[in-house]
DNA sequence: CTTAAATACTTAATACGCTAACTATTAATA
DNA sequence: TATTAATAGTTAGCGTATTAAGTATTTAAG
């Protein structure tokens, strides 16, 4: 028996249809870790996006809002609010930059240094029990995948 | 000249820092393919999230929530609130099931089914600019990777 | 048959993430 | 130098997400 028009349509849209399409793979996959990664920060009241701005700080300390946005691809819309929610956990404090007083600057506590000698670990076991059985060189096409992808459609 | 302490600390841990480990990867990814797709979805007033629920009805028209959340992995609290707006979007519409009056269907209206023809080719579009300097090959590891993290993460 | 447990969904509170509009400050230019 | 444009950040409104609590309805157990 021949497959139906309605399956042939399925068959040929399918690579564009959820729940089998990049996007929502994509998005699946960076939900689950998100989750999973909640889960374990859970203990010290952090969420994942206050773990990527201390990557930033810890990188650079005194970074402008903007400059964590840039590095992050985020709108500073988003980072005030971060930032703000940071401020409050103690986690970094804001100071207006001297010489340009529209910049504000955002800096380390010493709760927010002490953090990088327990959360980079935490955040690889997410990792590790998110591709514990894929090999190491498939992880590195995926890595380059996710490259070409965000330097595309940045 | 040997690197620094600091130096050999940031290399040992790198993957596992912003913007380098692969959950921030996958979130810039997966949040720049969902920037794309909202602009090009804009002239018909939907999201991202609209086009995966009007999939999961395409493949079975009057599914209950909980069979949608399900299909999507999504949390039945989300799925309350993007079938409200769709609902007043006029693209699908609920309806108590008699047998069972705790599950409430969800049914295309005839726009959500007219859509068919229309945003599968747009979905495609941003596939494509995304991954169009990406080969079959590579791809192919990168969904059969996602699946796996998927599985192992659920 | 009645009470307790399970199921399906909604509501509320909080945290991202987007756009657009707004304030303050600095730079550019006539 | 007075005006205008550009830059840095915040605010407001709405759409996801998450957790926790609440309402119906149905099933299971005593």
């Amino acid at each position: 028996m021949s497959s139906s028009s309605d399956d042939r349509d399925l068959e040929q849209w399918k690579h564009s249809l959820a729940p089998y399409n990049l996007g929502y793979k994509l998005k699946l996959a960076s939900q689950l870790m998100y989750r999973d990664f909640l889960e374990r920060l859970e203990p010290y009241g952090l969420t994942p996006f206050h773990y990527l701005v201390l990557c930033c700080l810890w990188e650079e300390n005194g970074l402008p809002t903007s400059g964590i946005a840039e590095r992050l691809k985020q709108l500073g819309a988003t980072l005030t609010g971060v930032v703000d929610r940071m401020e409050q956990r103690d986690l970094v404090y804001r100071q207006r930059d001297e010489g340009d007083r529209r910049i504000v600057r955002i800096w380390l506590t010493d709760e927010g240094k002490k953090l990088r000698n327990v959360l980079p670990s935490l955040g690889e076991k997410t990792i590790v029990s998110a591709t514990h059985d894929i090999s190491p060189a498939e992880q590195q096409v995926v890595l380059q995948s996710l490259d070409r992808i965000i330097a595309n459609l940045s």
